[in-house]
DNA sequence: CGCAAAGTTCAAAAAATATTGAACAAAATG
DNA sequence: CATTTTGTTCAATATTTTTTGAACTTTGCG
């Protein structure tokens, strides 16, 4: 079986949550949780994340699911997610039919996968509630126009400073 | 009573959840929710931020739940992280016991008092996080270390990367 | 001081979110 | 093509987070 080829470190197998993993597996997993709780992901992504990126060799998805403990629907979701942000790559094994999984190391990457996936759609929405907000504004008698013209401007002024914001975080990361 | 005062615009008296609104409040009030959620903080938040963003002049606790007919324990909670994010100001007014409050519109500062209160304790415990899991390594063999070390130098870089962006980004928004 | 208005706190309830696992689908194997 | 392995989906369940409201504290006022 693949699993042993993956070992690094002496395993803990104690009855907690985390057995089978050592201790700086653990430390690792914790901190990628902890990370995942910070930009709003559940859990499970962390934990996933935070195994691969501690393994020396690419895991594949049972393996996942018997060293951290979680449901195959977690772990198969987990694996989506990370996949569509591209926070992990699939990799292949000659005479395996699972897929093999390794995390992307680079930090611009990652971000960039992160915006596109979790922050556009949302940026998105923002911008169309906008637009249906300059709609019920420009309905409005010339008097109440004007005064929230002014704050519809204002959130105007933001979206479009976050608009340059992000490419340019962008290239400031690796660059 | 100082409520009237606040009044703009026509009212919707439904028996919906933002009976007391007017349609361009309502959407206001909608999109600063939608906001609260992207940066993960309660509705109840963003519903209260959004109400003072449109409102011409500042408002007190009881008006605010009044109109977004919310409970006094989440406006007291709300306007308190408001208040510590300096997201909101208190204005004091002759005669008159209550706070009233008032929003900052500035995103500079809005953006500063976020990272301040939700961001940065967390980038502080990531940091404890770090310095736990170097000590766990530095525990280990020659050999685990010198693998282990690795990928906890591309953590480590990671961290000095977002530290540089901040005040950046920072510097940035307005200027 | 004693009272009343304003605001806070926190345990319990409600709502939102994540996880589970069994049923299902897809794909390789023999 | 039947079988087994791998992976997905989603309704039910568990967990976490948010909200509520009643009890409590604080503050200003006569």
């Amino acid at each position: 079986m693949a699993q042993s080829a993956a070992g690094n470190g002496k395993r803990i197998r104690n009855g907690g949550s985390h057995s089978g993993l050592s201790p700086v597996e653990v430390a690792l997993v914790e901190y990628f949780v902890s990370l995942a709780d910070l930009v709003g992901m559940p859990k499970s992504v962390g934990e996933i994340y935070g195994l691969l990126f501690s393994a020396e060799v690419p895991l594949a998805m049972d393996e996942i699911i018997a060293r951290l403990g979680l449901s195959k629907g977690s772990a198969s979701q987990g694996l989506r997610f990370l996949r569509d942000c591209q926070a992990v790559r699939t990799v292949y094994r000659a005479g395996d039919r699972r897929d093999f999984y390794e995390p992307e190391l680079g930090l611009r990457n990652l971000a960039a996968g992160f915006l596109r996936e979790k922050i556009g759609p949302r940026l998105d929405e923002g911008a169309r509630k906008l637009a249906r907000l300059e709609k019920i504004v420009a309905g409005e008698t010339p008097n109440l126009r004007k005064i929230h013209g002014n704050r519809i401007d204002r959130i105007r002024t933001w979206q479009k400073t976050g608009q340059r914001i992000i490419p340019f975080a962008l290239k400031f990361l690796k660059g």
